[in-house]
DNA sequence: CGCAGACTTGATTAACGTCAACAATTGTGG
DNA sequence: CCACAATTGTTGACGTTAATCAAGTCTGCG
C-alpha cells in the first residue's frame, strides 16, 4: 500500500512534464486539439460497465494525456503491419477493424463504437494483424503507449480492466465466428442486428428500439461473409416478417423478441456488469 | 526494484504455504496427481516462443502450485456458462474450445496444443462464453486463480506475458473469422492446416514436414463451418494436387509454398518471436 | 438538373448441403 | 487371432443457398 502511494505520486509528477513537453507525432499536424477533461468520457463509461472503478481510477484515466484528432468517414486509421507507438479511443462515430486477403476481399472483424479501443492490442502486439478504418466520421482519442504503460505500472487494477476489455472483444468476436460458421443469412444478419443495439444501448446510443446504423449494405456484406446482393435480400425479409423498419440510417427493431429468437441471440457473451436490458 | 523484491519473498512464502495446505477441489479425486518440477515445461516454451523471460520469471512459473488430470478423449472439461475457479494448460493431447448454437449446431474456435491455456480468459470474464472439450486423450495442470493472481502480482511481467498469450489468442480467432468469412472451402482448409503445422512446429510436435493431426473429417466439419462431406471432397482435392498426404492421423505437408498459397497464409498473425520458417 | 453512391431486381450459375448407402479402419471381447 | 461392432471415411444423386452478372431505380447533394 505505502509501496503503491510512492510509486503513484512519482507517476503524476513525470505525466505532467512528459506531456508537456513531447513533441507531436510526424502526421498529426492540423486536426489535432489537445485533450479537455471530459474528452475520455466515453472510454471511462465503457470501462465502468465492465468494470468497477475507484474515484482515484477514474481519475487517473481521466488525466492520460491524449491527443484528439477528428477524421472523415471511410478513413484508413492504420492499417494492416503497422507497428503503432500509440493507442487510440473512440470518442464519436464508428469505425470498423478488417483483414485484406490476397485475393482482395475484406473481412470486417469488428465495428467500433464510442469508447471503444480498437488497438489495444497493439500496446502488447506490436505488429498489428488488421486495419481500423473508420465508417462515419469519427472524434478519437491518441494515447502514447508509453503514457498508458506509467498508468498501469501506478493503477495495476487498470490492467485488469484493459485487460478484460480486451478479453470481451475476444468474447464478441467468438460470437461473430459462430455466426460467420453456423448461421444461415438471414438468421447471421438478425444476431448480428441484436448485437449492435444492444451496444450501442450500452453507450445511450439507442435509447429506445431505433439507432441510427450508419453502415451500408455493402460493408455489411464484408462484415456477415456474404455478398451484397445477398443482405438486400435478407434485410427484405426481415423486413417483411415485420422484425425491423430500417429506412435511410435508422434502425428500429419492431419485434424484439423476435429478432432474437430469429438471430438465436444471448447477449451474455457481452459479459455487461447488469444484464443489461435490451427490448 | 527493491519493493519488487520484498513483495516477492513474501509471495515465496505465501503460496508455500497454501499450496501445501489446500484441501482438493471436489470434482478432483482419482484421476489426481501432484505437480513435478517438469510439469508446466509445455507452458513455459510455448511463452518463451512469444515472450522472453527472466530465469527468475521461469522459475517462478514453474514453481505455481498444479494439480495434474488426465482426461480420455471427447471428454468436455468446462461448458459454455461455468463460471470456474481455476485455470488449466494442456501439457499433453489435443482440445478444442467450441460454441453450441441454439439450434445445436456446434462451432469450433479453436484448437488447443500442448502449452495452450484455453481458458486464461475465465481469469478475468468470470462467466465462460465457449465450452472446452478434448480431442485426444489429454494431461492438463490445473492452477487455482487465487494462486496466478499472487503470482502475477509478484511479477507484473507475467501479467504482460499471459495477456499478450490471450491477445495471440485473439489474432488467431480474427485470422480464423476471415478464413470463414472471405475464404472458399478449399482454400479454407489449406488455410487451417498451415496454421496447425506451424503452431505444431513451435512445440516440437512437427519436426519435419509431417505431423500427427488427430481430428476427424466431422470435427472439421464444425471448426471450417462446413458440411462434413464437402470437407471430405476437398481434403480429397488437396491431396489429388499432391499438396498433402493425410493417411489415418498423419499428416504430411508435401508442398509447403503450394499449401500457402492455396490457403493464402501468412504467419505473421502468430507473432512468433522469430519468424519461425515452416518449411 | 445531373451525378454518384447506395439500393433493388431478375436471371443464371456455382458452391455447397443433405440424404443415403457403402467401404475402410479401428477398437474390443472372446 | 478372429469376429464383431462402432466409428470414420468415401461416393453419388439431388436440392438449396447464396454468388455473380447485369440492368435498373432511388436518394441525397452540389
Amino acid at each position: 500500500m505505502f509501496v503503491l502511494m510512492i510509486r503513484c505520486s512519482r507517476y503524476r509528477e513525470t505525466i505532467g512534464r512528459r506531456s508537456r513537453d513531447r513533441a507531436l507525432p510526424p502526421n498529426m499536424g492540423a486536426a489535432l486539439s489537445t485533450s479537455s477533461d471530459a474528452s475520455l468520457g466515453p472510454l471511462v463509461r465503457k470501462l465502468e460497465s465492465i468494470f468497477s472503478l475507484s474515484d482515484e481510477e477514474r481519475q487517473a484515466l481521466s488525466d492520460l494525456p491524449v491527443q484528439v484528432k477528428e477524421f472523415a468517414g471511410d478513413q484508413i486509421i492504420m492499417r494492416q503491419g503497422d507497428r503503432p507507438s500509440r493507442s487510440f479511443a473512440i470518442l464519436e462515430g464508428f469505425a470498423a477493424s478488417f483483414q485484406i486477403t490476397t485475393e482482395g476481399k475484406r473481412q470486417i472483424l469488428a465495428f467500433h463504437v464510442p469508447g471503444d479501443m480498437p488497438d489495444l492490442h497493439s500496446f502488447h502486439l506490436h505488429l498489428l494483424d488488421y486495419g481500423v478504418g473508420t465508417i462515419t466520421a469519427c472524434k478519437m482519442a491518441f494515447t502514447q503507449h508509453q503514457d498508458l504503460r506509467e498508468l498501469l505500472a501506478c493503477f495495476p487494477r487498470l490492467t485488469d480492466a484493459l485487460w478484460r476489455k480486451t478479453l470481451i472483444d475476444g468474447a464478441i468476436s467468438r460470437a461473430w465466428m459462430t455466426n460467420l460458421g453456423q448461421r444461415p443469412a438471414s438468421a447471421r444478419m438478425a444476431h448480428h442486428l441484436c448485437e449492435m443495439v444492444v451496444r450501442l444501448k450500452v453507450v445511450g446510443l439507442a435509447p429506445d428500439h431505433t439507432c441510427d446504423l450508419p453502415i451500408t449494405q455493402a460493408v455489411w456484406a464484408d462484415a456477415l461473409g456474404m455478398s451484397q446482393v445477398h443482405v438486400n435480400r435478407v434485410l427484405q425479409e426481415l423486413r417483411k416478417t415485420k422484425l425491423i423498419h430500417l429506412k435511410g440510417r435508422t434502425l428500429t427493431v419492431l419485434d424484439w423478441v423476435g429478432l432474437t429468437r430469429a438471430g438465436e441471440f444471448d447477449p451474455s457473451y457481452l459479459h455487461l456488469r447488469d444484464g443489461q436490458p435490451a427490448g
